[in-house]
RNA sequence: GGCGGGGUUCCGGAGCGGUCAAACGGGCGUGGCUGUAAACCACGUGGCUCUGCCUUCGCAGGUUCGAAUCCUGCCCCCGCUACCA
């Protein structure tokens, strides 16, 4: 890269939402030689949805400049187990899941950056310490510093409970820095104080401090809160691509704004009506995720399913039970699409279920195997069946 | 260790002997309207062989014709206090 430091410091800082201290990550760019810029992979989550890739795109772009992305598997703290909230202990994963996770983590995560300028470390390979250790690390920081994290502090001011184990959870975080001799850390603006204090603990062990970047969170498909996969509200970078652009239209109008600028680095066009904007959003991030034939096809699919209200072009196959003669319909709904029988009862009752376009009645508990072999059922607008009689 | 407050259906949170499968809100689902928008409206949201039956209100017993509601024990959570002695 020929660019000066400066320019490359404007650029890289022009979306972020911080970038500490000032002027520190022109400083670093300064010294001529690729950065270490850290990313911690929590691998208890393996799946990456889009939020992800607005901290994965600023990484990519530091790759691009010739820049190195350390991804830190948290191996060790995730086999200790985050007892937070109040339920107890979550289940410990064990070695091999935390493998298989990390390794899935990290084909998603190459959907955006650039497998060659990845350095992959494990965070076991030095939170595994001696007691002495623990003390050196712990004496860097007070209570009182830690209580001051946003999240920590209302809920010690709402009398929820915080294990020790959690406050020390930033701590570990802190000395993944420190271990990896981080020149850059980022994550979203959530992340800010262990950021922050990655900084101090690194002071503390004498090592150069590390740039804080923070990205902005991405709001989720229900355009309030953040995306997250405990909140349901998440697009994941594997899901298939009919899914990806059904979901993203479901997004409210008034987060398209920030979606285009954080997934696609662009502003909202004017000049597209609302409908046809979040097309092109939706086809773009299949593009992206996917291929342009996979983004052309799901939007032909869209299309055809729910503005015209045709069949799909593919429909999965379910088979039938014939019990006595007839087939029970609340049983056939269960086995088919999931959920209970009573749900399918329900179902039937409020007319969300067609066979072959035409709707059944709360009545029609039991059919005619005749009238069923081949036929579709339908539950609400977007699942559908063909029925295939048992051989 | 002492004192006090809690554990209810996906979440929050009412109920405090029968009319409780359990108010209300959120979320979610289905229908309407639409751009499958959002907002809004309606209905639904433990299970089943479904005008009834079965299993749920931290766990285990008990009292009662009858318990989410009362009693006993246990488990878990939260707060305060624990200095002068």
């Amino acid at each position: 890269m020929t660019t000066s430091a400066a320019a490359d410091a404007r650029f890289l800082g022009r979306d972020a939402i911080d970038c500490l201290p000032e002027g520190a990550l022109e400083r670093k760019l300064e010294l001529g030689r690729p950065l270490r810029v850290k990313l911690g992979l929590d691998p208890t989550a393996p799946d990456v949805h889009l939020g992800h890739t607005v901290v994965l795109r600023k990484l990519r772009e530091f790759q691009d400049r010739g820049h190195v992305v350390v991804l830190i598997i948290g191996d060790y703290t995730a086999r200790v187990g985050d007892p937070s909230g109040r339920s107890s202990t979550r289940p410990q994963l064990s070695g091999a899941e935390i493998d298989a996770n990390a390794r899935t983590y990290v084909d998603q995560a190459a959907k955006v950056l650039d497998r060659d300028r990845i350095e992959l470390r494990h965070n076991s390979e030095w939170l595994n310490m001696s007691m002495e250790g623990l003390f050196a690390l712990t004496r860097t920081t007070t209570v009182a510093q830690l209580l001051e994290r946003d999240d920590f502090a209302k809920r010690y001011a709402g009398r929820e409970p915080i294990s020790l184990l959690e406050l020390l959870y930033p701590m570990m975080q802190a000395y993944d820095s420190v271990a990896v001799r981080a020149d850059v850390e980022l994550g979203g603006t959530d992340q800010k104080f262990n950021l922050l204090l990655g900084r101090d603990v690194q002071r503390a062990y004498g090592i150069d401090e590390q740039v804080v970047l923070t990205m902005p969170i991405l709001p989720g498909v229900d355009g309030e809160r953040k995306m997250s996969k405990s909140l349901g509200n998440q697009i994941g970078v594997t899901e298939p691509a009919q899914e990806i652009y059904g979901r993203t239209l479901r997004l409210p109008d008034a987060a398209m704004a920030s979606w285009y600028e954080l997934l696609l680095g662009e502003p909202l066009p004017v000049e597209l009506t609302p409908r046809d904007a979040k097309h092109a959003l939706a086809h773009r991030l299949v593009e992206r995720l996917h291929s342009a034939g996979a983004a052309v096809a799901a939007a032909a699919h869209f299309d055809r399913v729910f503005v015209q209200g045709d069949l799909p072009e593919q429909i999965e196959e379910a088979s039938f039970d014939v019990v006595d003669g007839t087939v029970h319909v609340p049983a056939l709904i269960a086995a088919s699409f999931g959920g209970s029988r009573s749900d399918a009862r329900r179902k039937l009752a409020a007319g969300a279920i067609k066979l072959d376009g035409v709707l059944l009645r709360p009545d029609d508990l039991d059919l005619a195997p005749e009238r069923l072999d081949g036929a579709i059922v339908q539950v609400g607008k977007r699942q559908f069946r063909r029925l295939r009689r048992p051989v």
